[in-house]
DNA sequence: GCCTCCTTGTGAGCACTGCTCTTGTTAATG
DNA sequence: CATTAACAAGAGCAGTGCTCACAAGGAGGC
């Protein structure tokens, strides 16, 4: 199954990115490469359209023509083609905010945070039940295989390593409330800041995860309506938030909107 | 249709809390209040046994004994059942908040802010099904209808408080950041604490609000699974994150845990 | 008491779902 | 060319939300 997979993900690229190396693959293996991705590309209009629990394996099958037990050639079930939907979308999340951190110059701390912040709320408005898929509920009995950590990590890479550069940078604030962590919140900060962030302190650290936590808290919120009769204004609210909590995260003040 | 709903809460709560006004209502509304409780008692265990989207209904009345048809009678379809779950759940939650919170003396910020918001993790812990349909991804093409905003508010009215409390006892940190809010978040600030909490200034509102965003997120990402392979120790975590981001909200700070 | 209404409960039925299994077909490989 | 493995199709199962015509039984007016 893992090795099914691996395979998939493998051709997938190779077709998106290059469409090169046809010598190796037989024409069976471009067609069901091909087939995979109209499967999954159908799968993600009707999610976009009406969301996770509408999606139908059979609505799929039928607007590609096909009969449904087909399908169960390429995805064991349904949880199965919503994995590869979580990851697609884990993915281009992932990469909208690579791309919006790109668009900053390495030095430009508050620029880049603001960014990917921006870069976060944009994208889940413009696909709510690709986020919802992700960042809601998880849908009953459904337990994220381990192959949708590594893309769900990229987010959370691109926001750590802001934070890494504004300690590299010496321009992190120290932010120690004079109190120390819980023990094992120490050792949860420390190995986050060996894998992620070297060099930030442990109070950062965990200021990080917190505004880690509420950036998607916030966008939540006003995705799923509990914002509506609060905040009239979610997009100056946000702005704020990500102000606020950056520097409560210590990093360097903004100098205004650019 | 909102007439039907106001007597069947009314009577709801009759029965719940007195048992008492048997003469004005007849058999038969009482036979149709306790078959409605008996139904969203029924759905609730289905709902925290498998979750939302594997409740029902044909399952709800096989276990009730009678005939699924008939349960359209007391429910109009599958959603406004999960609606008045909604609501129940809004209640509950609000409820335990409120118990949280009536257990410090008024005077001790800190003590209740610390307690309510524990309060939310826990019950939202013990109840995660529950949780998940009311601040996880809204099920498909279902939109909260007007009469659950009230029972919604209950815990952010209990948040406010707090913050309220604190000003009015003139132990808020002003939270000044040295820049004006945007015009569209000034007006929602004004209007909020107008709304619950008069006399606090509108930063402090904004930070308000954020915590409350905070809070939910963090319980989120703890619930659905976000946080597993980055905190392993979510309850420190959470502590740490309320005591500083009671303190980011300009509450006193925290003597120790109590 | 009686005789309407109106509420309640029933069962059949429709259109749909995920999923399985058998049957035939086609493409790659020895 | 013959074998094998992947593939597509269709029937079918068990389940879903929901509708509708119909039968029982209290509630209230006469």
């Amino acid at each position: 199954m893992s090795r099914a997979l691996h395979s998939f993900v493998a051709s997938d690229l190779a077709t998106c990115q290059t469409g090169a190396v046809p010598a190796v693959r037989s024409a069976r293996e471009r067609a069901r490469a091909e087939l995979t991705r109209d499967i999954t590309d159908e799968a993600r209009r009707q999610l976009e359209a009406a969301g996770a629990s509408a999606l139908s394996l059979r609505a799929v099958a039928r607007e590609l023509g096909m009969a449904s037990s087909a399908l169960y050639r390429y995805f064991a079930s349904r949880d199965d083609l919503l994995t590869a939907l979580i990851v697609d979308a884990y993915d281009a999340l992932g990469e909208v905010a690579e791309a919006a951190d790109a668009t900053r110059v390495r030095g430009d701390i508050a620029g880049r945070w603001r960014a990917v912040c921006a870069a976060v709320r944009s994208w889940a408005l413009a696909h709510p039940h690709e986020y919802a898929l992700v960042y809601g509920s998880p849908v009953p009995g459904y337990r994220a295989p381990e192959r949708t950590i590594i893309p769900a990590s990229r987010i959370t890479v691109v926001l750590a390593a802001v934070v890494r550069d504004a300690a590299a940078a010496g321009v992190l604030a120290a932010g120690d409330v004079g109190w120390a962590l819980e023990e094992p919140l120490a050792a949860d900060a420390a190995r986050v800041a060996d894998t992620a962030m070297p060099g930030v302190p442990p109070h950062a650290v965990v200021r990080g995860l917190i505004a880690w936590t509420q950036l998607f808290g916030i966008v939540s919120f006003e995705l799923f309506g509990h914002l509506t009769g609060v905040v009239e204004a979610p997009e100056a609210f946000f702005n704020a938030s990500v102000a606020m909590v950056g520097t409560f995260v210590g990093l360097p003040g903004d100098p205004g909107p650019a």
